[in-house]
DNA sequence: AAGGGGGCCAACCGCGCAAAC
DNA sequence: CGTTTGCGCGGTTGGCCCCCT
């Protein structure tokens, strides 16, 4: 059993992408665009496996990339995002225009994660940790519980699935009534359009929305969806309306 | 000045999912 | 309807660079 490798390692070249491979890649795609990244190297004529283009082009190449350090905004809006997301950094990529899942994801890693340490915040769970009874400045997902909300089921759910937002997806054996009435998340958010790089499929797909006070100044979109729903509360106005 | 350690980030790996067959 | 294929994602790794001693 198995799955076949997605390329011939013994022919394909690893590790750093050369400038000449770069330009390959850049000239390809400005020609054909995206698309079968398996058959893509061999037709760029580089030797490469087709994943390691995608993620070259993706991460690095993409001319739409913001290159640079993160602002407080954005920083702000991650942490944000990953109280409700969790690590589906793809998800969080998408509401930060020019910035990539891969390159958040580092940020968070090496940044974000001291930061909230630093200021006795779990940045796992973004509970006070236990040493830390100070203050608690940012954004407690559920005041009494002992556990972080779902927000794995709860991503799984919003990013691949708008035909059952009403189904619970609830695998932990809360009370999802409970939940619901003591969850009062007030986010601020500023959330943009979700970045139409070419990862993201165009918006076919429902948008992940946030149920925030940020939701009045987003319903102008054309299609919402409510992370009520997919967090396993009862419905919002947003979500009913929809 | 050298080298050791730690941080950062690009890239790889393996798995899950969905479409195609 | 089961299997195969391709894509996308999250986690991890490895190498480069910078700072400190």
């Amino acid at each position: 059993m198995g799955r076949s490798p997605c390329c011939d390692k013994a022919h394909t070249n690893k590790g750093a992408w050369t400038q000449e491979e770069d330009q390959k890649l850049i000239d390809y795609i400005k020609a054909h665009g995206e698309g079968c990244w398996r058959s893509l190297p061999r037709a760029a004529g580089l030797l490469r496996c087709g994943k390691s283009c995608r993620l070259r082009w993706i991460n690095y190449l993409r001319p739409d990339l913001k290159r640079g350090n993160f602002t407080d905004e954005e920083d702000e809006l991650i942490v944000k995002l990953h109280v409700l997301l969790g690590n589906k950094w793809s998800l969080i990529a998408s509401r930060l225009p020019g910035r990539t899942d891969n390159e958040i994801k580092n940020y968070w890693n090496s940044h974000i994660k001291k930061k909230l340490l630093g200021q006795g915040i779990d940045p796992r769970t973004h509970q006070p940790t236990a040493s830390s009874a100070a203050p608690f400045s940012t954004i407690q997902p559920h005041k009494d519980s002992q556990m972080p909300l779902d927000m794995d089921n709860a991503a799984k759910c919003s990013a691949t699935d708008d035909t059952d937002q009403t189904t619970s997806n609830n695998t932990s054996g809360h009370d999802d009534k409970e939940v619901t009435d003591d969850f009062n998340l007030d986010l601020d958010l500023s959330i943009s359009l979700p970045h139409c790089s070419s990862r993201q499929p165009p918006p076919s797909k429902p948008l992940t929305m946030l149920s925030t006070t940020a939701t009045q100044s987003i319903s102008r979109y054309t299609r919402e969806l409510c992370l009520c729903s997919h967090l396993g509360f009862e419905s919002c106005e947003t979500c009913s309306s929809s």
